[in-house]
DNA sequence: TACTGGATAGAGCGTTCGTTCTAGCGGCGT
DNA sequence: ACGCCGCTAGAACGAACGCTCTATCCAGTA
């Protein structure tokens, strides 16, 4: 094991990452992580002592910090916000058809299984979409729309995203996607 | 057992579609079932011969038809559709509220869970999303938008609310939904 | 070479899963 | 009064669940 390959603890995140994503918590077994990961249960619980639970805190963390980097490079390249925000679409819908419709948002499904059961879960779920609002509410801040609007505005860009890709997933089409760009694009040029 | 109550299959059907709408697919049992709803396992067999698949994709459809019936209430109820969609927003928010953020979207979780996964399911929650769509769709056309104009507001509509009632269960805040409300409405009059 | 401690390996714990099965209840039509 | 049948009841099956346990491996240190 040298030291650039990712180590066993890394590779077991990203498994149940990936996992939680496609399935979601509940559906989603610990031996079932290990035999992807190729790493054994004795590994899991070396790493992930709090057992399931931990480890998906964990995993969660991890699509957070893995969409607010994507987001945040798309907005890097698009310096219009509602020309940012159907970039966005476009990546989204992009990243959904190939994976064959089964990738979309990394920690939605998990989130809404324990909402009102598992606390620790929900908590970091709550975090990261906490932290993707303040990407786009800066991004809206750059641009020149005041405090208030541009932090109302994150809300509704992240939500509409999250609903038109939960849609998106569903219907097996991009085309919930690319109305709720324009549509975000729309509602965000009106406040200028 | 007389006639004006309801029967054995009904109860099934609510307990399911409940147990559906607050932990998903995968973390609802039969046993969980058949006991919350004060029947026998031999009974959801007798009801359900198709099993949990059968019977989670008959409590869908009740919870599509459920959410419909709400939805063309509160739209009778207001005239100008932005306002009818701000009324909305403030019930979805009561009701996520007075369950203590437990009943969200009664079809999401599920739906996200078997997403390329369990086909039936899949296909009746697009299914309820195509029919509340079509609601929206037919108030907007009402108030004189273009065909084109309402179908897509539909989408956008119901998307936003979904990612919006999703966020505030999670953060157990009403705010997103009041938010999205008031985006909804500025968003539908600049078409007019 | 001997020791140590992090990491790996996998058998096995008790429990619950979805499902199948047979037996029995109870009200209706004849 | 009888037989039938929709429905209820719950035991039991194999498989999978989360988790615990002991044994082994192996690089680093003395």
């Amino acid at each position: 094991m040298t030291k650039h390959e990712i180590g066993t603890r890394e590779r077991i995140v990203r498994t149940t990452s990936r996992l939680l994503q496609r399935q979601g918590y509940g559906a989603t077994g610990l031996k079932e992580i290990s035999r992807e990961a190729e790493a054994t249960l004795g590994s899991v619980y070396h790493f992930f002592p709090g057992g399931k639970r931990e480890l998906a805190v964990e995993a969660i963390r991890h699509g957070d910090k893995e969409f607010a980097e994507a987001l945040a490079a798309w907005f890097d390249r698009v310096d219009d916000p509602g020309a940012a925000v159907i970039a966005c679409t476009r990546e989204l819908a992009a990243g959904l058809r190939e994976s064959g419709w089964l990738d979309g948002c990394p920690i939605t499904t998990a989130a809404l299984e324990s909402a009102g059961h598992e606390p620790d879960i929900q908590r970091a779920a709550e975090e990261a979409y906490e932290n993707w609002r303040a990407l786009v509410r800066d991004k809206l801040l750059r641009s020149g729309l005041t405090e208030d609007v541009a932090r109302e505005l994150a809300h509704t860009v992240i939500n509409t995203l999250e609903g038109a890709e939960m849609s998106a997933q569903v219907s097996q089409s991009e085309e919930p996607l690319e109305i709720a760009g324009r549509h975000l694009a729309r509602l965000i040029d009106s406040y200028r």
